[in-house]
DNA sequence: AACCTGTTGTGAAAGGTTTCACAACCAGAC
DNA sequence: GTCTGGTTGTGAAACCTTTCACAACAGGTT
């Protein structure tokens, strides 16, 4: 069972997306269970590490045997709260946006864009894979409803940080940001950022200090 | 100066590009000289942890003023190694790959793309922003020479781990990953993600487990 | 020149994450 | 029923990162 009072890291939950990916796999591949070390093989990660990851969660496993395959996959999705669908908002549909609407990962995933804003009058009105695109203006009226979940902010950074405020105060929670800044939003709020140009600088680091990568 | 053995953690380098862009924005507020306290807080960071950051590199300060905005800016994009321009290749011109194409950051930044890959026939010989599509059965023959320093890599991810061994094969040793998936490369060769279904699965998690975030 | 304020640079302490190592256990063989 | 090989779950150890705390110092003031 869960240990309720424990806080999770970070880089734990990054793994358990990576173990639903390799699971996924594996199913398709009809394996029926896996042990730590199988897994940490594929994912390039540690046996140790895999346990240690699971076991925050519950016992799923089966000493001698391993993980039952589409079990673990299941209890992850649930665990992830990927075993639902989710209510997304696009805000600012420029090359990134308009990117974002044709994504068909997020689909597959649960992620479902619902409302599209944008501040552009010719864009305003418009439509894109069945969702019209209203004004920014009806930001804050259109999200204080509840119905949105999850927002995507993907404007530029010069007024990333005004239309976050407009979201949070709209009542949302968490925000993937595209904007190349680090928003400014109360605790409760979760901010994810997708950030470009941040890899890039560290694959630039990378190639001039060969010496000092971690 | 450098200390030389000291291996740099990831966290440090994310942060510089944060302090690079923080720095940047204080240049054009005018700004002579900032503390770690000050910069600290405009980041939501510690001022301990500013200061240990950049002493891995050196002692850019002078105790009682604070740090030079504009040379600290300097020194900063020259330990990341942005203050020159990067010859970057993009495989696989969809949904994400034309986004690429047009993000303005990446050259703002230095980061210029000068070859594109494709294996759709409809898109092999058509122009983007000046560039010709190129037969992704080029795309070791067109690497191999090392002009090109770093790849995008913005295809599904059935395909992209063979698109990557050929990367490798010729010789890239960075590589900016947009499939949904972890790619395999020998160790002298840096992958960073961008992986949008991992972010937004951080959400989810955060959402339906608020006591167990970090 | 002595003093005061502000801030850096950095060893040491605290806190967090990963790895180790092994008891506990399962399934199959004999 | 007992043994054997394989694997989990988990405390403890090792390792890594962040925070603390303070000596060292710059610049201004009296």
């Amino acid at each position: 069972m869960a240990r309720s009072l424990r806080r999770i890291s970070e880089s734990t939950i990054h793994r358990l997306s990576i173990y639903y990916r390799a699971l996924n796999q594996l199913e398709r591949e009809n394996y029926e269970t896996i042990s730590s070390k199988e897994l940490a093989k594929r994912e390039k990660l540690t046996p140790a590490q895999v346990r240690k990851d699971l076991s925050f969660f519950g016992s799923f496993g089966t000493r001698g045997l391993g993980y039952p395959v589409g079990e673990l996959r299941n209890k992850i999705a649930e665990i992830l709260g990927i075993n639902r669908t989710w209510n997304v908002a696009l805000v600012g549909v420029g090359n990134i946006g308009s990117a974002l609407v044709s994504y068909k990962e997020f689909q597959k995933q649960g992620f479902k864009i619902k409302k599209i804003f944008d501040n552009d009058q010719r864009k305003i009105g418009s439509n894109h894979k069945g969702i019209v695109v209203s004004d920014i203006k009806k930001l804050f009226e259109e999200l204080k409803d509840g119905e949105i979940e999850i927002v995507v902010v993907a404007v530029p950074a010069t007024v990333a940080q005004i239309i976050v405020d407009d979201i949070v105060r709209a009542g949302i929670k968490a925000i993937l940001n595209f904007a190349p800044m680090n928003l400014k939003v109360p605790d409760d709020v979760e901010v994810r950022n997708e950030n470009m140009a941040m890899e890039l600088e560290y694959l630039s680091f990378s190639l001039s200090n060969d010496s000092l990568r971690p």
